[in-house]
DNA sequence: CTCGATTTGAGGAACGGTCCCCAATCGTGA
DNA sequence: TCACGATTGGGGACCGTTCCTCAAATCGAG
């Protein structure tokens, strides 16, 4: 009779954070556990891992019994199914969201929504920046949801070109939010900008106001970007004004739509003579920017200057602030996206256009000229 | 002789997305074409999958020469890994972040400084938010990331119990930023809350102020809130008070960092007689709302109450703002985590705690009691 | 009580990577 | 020339799910 020597503990930690025993390897976390798999599950309840993934999935053929016992053992366990090895065969429960920057705070009320509606239906959002307005910073971005397998992506405020962007919807349930190009491939959420940009320049207009300037965003990348919103908001600036015969007050900074972008634009629109006596700034960050601008060069708001922004972040309703604003309903255009993801999931195949309509918000930032 | 009758195409698109022909299923992209595999790269260059699996990886074992021709047919076909399948066997190179939401803007430095360090290392940050301060949020946020097999995690301002962290950290390298418990499993980034808060209520002091109340939040969770930063700054900002023998002047309001919460507590605190002269707001938002509610209160800032904020937003430095407040550097602190959660994927298992000192930065809202 | 239709549960083959082994080749020194 | 170590490339098991296929069990009608 041989002495049998046991070598280790026939459970050894090795490096990459696998358990070697009997040549037998698990994934296992690192304190040593195994994580719980649909097979322990399905032993502990003794059914097949079949009838464990159809309780799961509430899939069709699993009795009530069934369904409780193995509920009953996913309880026990603590089991929860992992994402990469539902990745490999059907849906990882997923939508990705690309956002330019998570710096605007009118960003936070599309996600609220979008956020609300899909977890109902059992689905996560996952966020990725685009950093800033680059366009090969965007294509990464969405690159990296596409190779995680997203069910679906949340564009906001893209810029790269609208081929790419039907390229991945072909492929990928895809929403754009806030462009206005026509796709029969991918759905569109937008504001209605035209109409926006209407009021606002409308608004100062029947004030009184006729040097009316105007704050946008410079153009990057190759799109063509009548389709991009701040172009939209800049073009209908113009026409509005050339409709009112004010087409030799047209004044654009084209800058970006940020706290500094506002206030370089602002800093540049001051300079001229003579100065003008309003501004529209395409969104609320900029017209901070223009505040703080106009404050600097001693004129008052709005005693010397109307300031006008885009988006009513809540900051503009702050009393010291209290900036008259373009609204649009971003918790609404959330929660339409997460809607339209779904009901693509769900088979729909035809493109869906959704658009809210804007509304003015006066405050004391706007008064007839002096 | 019987007739063959085929029926369909032989390349059919069923619902689930996959092709099914002889009996083979492949995963397809929705517009028919198969999406490119390592098999196909590997086939395409004539090699193994093993050999382009090593390419991919930079692992050992492969000659310029097989480089160089597995790197042409991965361009050439345009292949991208599919994460989840890595997931399966390896890394994600993905690393998770959980915000408690992405409303603040000082996250978005702690993000950028995050993004750009990693980067550099090949790895990708996928954002999800613990819907505002709510523990069980937050909860369901981790096991998201969790279950998605990230590499590491990222926890900004996390409320749940340090228990739950340290369980996870376990399992995944885990940074925690702006939590001020000591943890043997996870590292740890923050600000030195005590100093900071020290910083706004001493430069108070020296200005001449002796009642002075602060905003703070209100607790949420069973977590020890002492480890929490808004308790650093609440008990610093009664230490600092009692220590110049202010102690009876010690008025604190709990609502929130944000802007409402600023308002309404500045509200509640202006109430009081005799009424502050000083607020010191735990955070830039909050600030921002304070401001608010003493202009709505028919008084001025600083004339008869001075403010300090803190975060050093970016909206804080504009003109008409001019909001003092104690500034940290988010850019390093998420360039640091990201840092450190690499360290922890090379193999350090030792915590690190890392800590970066305020700094104040006086801007027109203070100044000397009337 | 029989027979066919309908449920229910199980077996097992993928999915697309990674990485443990091992085989083949090559270079070098005795 | 031969032995041997180092280098390079390939075979194939495996990760944890899903879902196709099929057998067994159950049920209802005649």
């Amino acid at each position: 009779m041989g002495n049998v020597i046991h070598r280790g503990t026939g459970l050894e930690l090795v490096q990459s954070g696998r358990v070697e025993s009997n040549g037998v390897r698990h994934m296992v976390t690192r304190d040593g556990r195994r994580r719980v798999t649909i097979t322990d599950v399905a032993s502990h309840a003794r059914v097949s891992t079949t009838a464990v993934s159809k309780v799961l999935r509430n899939a069709y053929g699993v009795s009530e019994a069934m369904r409780v016992k193995v509920q009953a053992a996913i309880d026990e366990l603590g089991y929860r199914p992992q994402a990469a090895a539902r990745a490999m065969r059907g849906r990882t429960f997923t939508f990705g969201v690309v956002l330019p920057h998570i710096r605007n705070p009118f960003f936070a009320d599309i996600l609220d929504g979008f956020d609300e509606q899909i977890a109902g239906a059992g689905y996560q959002a996952i966020i990725v920046q685009g950093s800033g307005r680059d366009a090969e910073a965007e294509v990464r971005a969405i690159d990296a949801l596409v190779d995680r397998q997203v069910d679906g992506i949340l564009v906001v405020a893209a810029v790269i070109a609208r081929a790419r962007l039907e390229e991945m919807a072909r492929n990928t349930p895809t929403v754009v939010l806030g462009r206005h190009d026509r796709s029969a491939v991918y759905d569109s959420v937008l504001d209605d900008d035209e109409a926006g940009a209407e009021l606002a320049v409308e608004h100062l207009i029947a004030l009184g106001h006729r040097r009316i300037a105007h704050i946008t965003q410079k153009d990057v990348g190759a799109v063509r970007s009548v389709t991009l919103l701040h172009t939209i908001r800049a073009r209908t600036y113009e026409r509005v004004m050339a409709e009112h015969g004010l087409a030799e007050h047209i004044a654009l900074a084209a800058t970006a739509y940020t706290e500094e972008g506002g206030h370089q634009g602002t800093c540049e629109l001051l300079a001229r003579t003579p100065r003008p006596t309003a501004i529209f700034a395409g969104a609320d960050q900029a017209a901070f920017g223009a505040l703080a601008a106009i404050h600097e060069a001693g004129l008052a708001v709005p005693g010397d200057v109307s300031v006008v922004g885009y988006d009513n972040a809540r900051a503009a309703a702050l009393s010291h602030i209290s900036l008259t604003s373009v609204d649009q309903d971003g918790i609404i255009m959330g929660k339409t996206a997460g809607r339209l993801l779904l009901e693509r999931i769900e088979g729909r195949t035809t493109a869906v256009r959704f658009s809210v309509t804007p509304t003015l918000v006066t405050r004391r930032s706007t008064a007839p000229p002096a």
